[in-house]
DNA sequence: AAGATAAATTTCGAAGCTAAACAGTACATG
DNA sequence: CATGTACTGTTTAGCTTCGAAATTTATCTT
């Protein structure tokens, strides 16, 4: 790929295809198992292509991607759409702090309010606006139109059969904590 | 999810589980697959757990992601390993710019050097080090552990289908454009 | 030779985060 | 009831990383 033979994928920007790169792991990395690394590969390259897509439908509706973080944690947690900072930062992974600066940008936005508890001064209220809640459904519809034409070529089965089975990866990355050695130890 | 029954999930920072996500998603956005949304919130999820092993893989190493990013286009190019600034910057989706902040770190940590191509002297050279290689090669070793434990649990059968399926996934995001409104408009 | 083109770097600034110190409130305990 | 303790959120200061635009240096064209 240095540049003799390889200008054939046409990825992203000159990336190699899928095989193409699997083929370079190989020949660098000779203990590597081809299928497991398809499947690695795949779900990354996946998931970068999904997230451009949904980087590019949230810009056009002129929010970024930590404000679409705070709209979904606060509308999935339902009615009223109220969360105090902490909760959002543990959500979310961030520091306290962080979370103050998000939420200043996302109050001089329109798209939550901050108050008091009235009844803790301590904690703080954070609400969803309407506005915060319209964009929020409308990059839910651009999404769900860009899934649904990502899965149009898989069979009722087939979907059935890739969620169960990433699913049930997902468990195994979930309810196991990688020991020092980074290998995953059952909890079950 | 409020704060009334949702404290059963145990994900990252009180994640709710992938099941409750999905009928808060019902819940909020009526015309919804569930099965579609299964699918992508796993696939979504699944990757998130994994770049926060490969992070902390990398980092117990001494490298950033950033830094991991290069090392791969470097090695993956092939042996002697040199690629040019704008090249590395195209594959990896930065701008020249960004890519000369790369590498100044990188080389004042020995990963790389940096030297102008004599036969053209506008251009530069980046070539990976031994130093570079060896970090590359001992985070290949920890993520391919990590890796099999991840999919242990899946047979034979069921690697090669999810292999297939992904494949054809990653085709359609591939090879395909998203319009204006954000639909995959075949290309073959 | 003169301009056009291209590659890489420099400069300047913006964004986003963290750590640590700080302030305000609630609660426990004597 | 008084006071110490714990907790929540904010502020401040600084760091890292990136990008846009201007700049430098070299090559190519005519």
């Amino acid at each position: 790929m240095g540049d003799t033979p390889g200008t054939s994928g046409a990825g992203l920007g000159g990336e190699p295809t899928l095989d193409e790169q699997i083929a370079a792991y190989q020949r660098e990395f000779q203990d590597l198992d081809p299928q497991v690394e398809k499947i690695v590969s795949a779900l990354s390259r996946l998931n970068r292509r999904m997230n451009v897509a949904y980087g590019r439908q949230t810009a056009a509706l002129g929010i970024s991607n930590a404000e679409w973080e705070v709209l979904k944690a606060l509308v999935l947690s339902g009615a009223p759409y109220r969360m105090g900072p902490s909760e959002l930062a543990k959500r979310l992974g961030l520091t306290p702090a962080a979370m103050t600066h998000r939420i200043d940008r996302m109050v001089a936005e329109g798209l939550v309010t901050r108050e008091r508890d009235e009844s803790n001064r301590v904690r703080v209220i954070v609400e969803l606006m309407p506005e915060g809640r319209d964009k929020w459904l409308e990059a839910m519809r651009l999404a769900t139109v860009f899934e649904e034409d990502l899965l149009q070529d898989l069979s009722a089965d087939e979907r059935t059969v890739l969620g169960e089975v990433l699913t049930r990866l997902l468990r195994r990355v979930e309810h196991a904590q990688p020991d020092a050695g980074g290998r995953l130890t059952d909890l079950d």
